[in-house]
DNA sequence: GTCTATATCGCGATAGAC
DNA sequence: GTCTATCGCGATATAGAC
């Protein structure tokens, strides 16, 4: 007996998967209008026409991608709840948002272009910020309950600058290459843990504090 | 006598000034190939072929919109050195510095396009980076040497998470206002009065300190 | 300096063969 | 599902009158 044939309607092309691929990595780079659908038919292998048989229109194409780039990033920030001080705490969730960023960079760095020019504000919010954003307000506000946190701070505020710190050096990180100032920019580690040591502990000299 | 006619050569047409008013609006919302010639033409009340007698192209254009846009930007950092207590020194900082970024909001949106999608990396560092963010290092190492900020901290990092405090509240800001969580998103001094605070003194609780 | 008219090109999208 | 060929349009850019 021959093996039974894979069922033809699971034999898919991955021409789809490939479309999807290369529109992200375009898209991502250079945004919606400065990519055209040839150069994603070109970087895919396939033809233009295929791409319009695959999707109704460049439009449709885009808000595909956009729409698997935010699942991708639904799990962008980290949980703090770690054990260990406070400082570990921080620096390791802004190591693991970072190293996230990194990881997902063509996802990234779209939701950086709709954030710029887009108009999908709200739909980014929803999905990205979302759960990310009120698990990790969550987190601090606990710590805040528990004392770990001083009373008077603002937890989402808190939240929103870990988040800031990591966003912000990744889309500053090309021209931090050129600060002689800026050494930390090739010290993303060092960089993290600075962070979080200033969060925790503040500017403040030893002998002022209160 | 009639009065003495205004010189020729001075009798200039603003139009060209016009077009780049126009071009950097433009470019700053939409980024470079989203903008097209005919509506910077249209939006500075001239026709296209106006726009090529003044610009020998369209990356003509922008870079000249470029440059005038990051002269004006030399100075979106305003100086540390101000009398008072650090966490007001510092919350004034970063309330001027968010004043300039929407003061010049144009200028500052061409800058993110830049960082995002540009190739300008190096420039921008000289330009618009190099004086502002060395003079910010600057106020702030000497603020460690006569001991008001603790040793450890290294006075750059310092300076960018104040920046990227700044401007990225600039870029999320609108993504912000969908979130529930984020209720300091329409309340910018609450926001820079947070931040100041928790740099200056840290998270941690007053019983913890060491 | 400013305009109208036009050239030329590449874009998004479609038609239709295989 | 995939292709070649083509359409129609708006883009950047130019020519030349005023």
């Amino acid at each position: 007996m021959s093996p039974a044939p894979v069922p033809a309607a699971t034999v898919y092309s991955d021409a789809r998967a490939r479309i999807l691929a290369a529109a992200q990595r375009l898209f991502a780079e250079s945004g919606y209008d400065s990519t055209s659908i040839s150069r994603v038919a070109q970087s895919a292998g396939v033809s233009k026409a295929n791409i319009f048989h695959h999707f109704s229109s460049k439009q449709d194409l885009y808000l595909e991608v956009l729409h698997e780039s935010r699942s991708h990033l639904e799990n962008l920030f980290d949980d703090l709840k770690l054990s260990g001080d406070l400082t570990q705490r921080l620096a390791r969730f802004l190591d693991r948002h970072l190293t996230s960023i990194y990881e997902r960079e063509a996802g990234f760095r779209l939701l950086l272009h709709e954030m710029l020019t887009g108009e999908q504000h709200e739909a980014i919010a929803k999905r990205v910020g979302g759960d990310n954003f009120r698990r990790l307000v969550a987190n601090l506000r606990a710590a805040q309950q528990q004392g770990d946190v001083r009373t008077g701070v603002d937890p989402a505020v808190v939240a929103f600058v870990l988040v800031a710190a990591s966003a912000f050096f990744y889309l500053s990180r090309p021209v931090l290459r050129h600060t002689p100032e800026a050494e930390f920019a090739d010290r993303p580690d060092h960089y993290v843990q600075q962070v979080a040591d200033l969060i925790t502990f503040g500017l403040r000299s030893v002998e002022e504090r209160s």
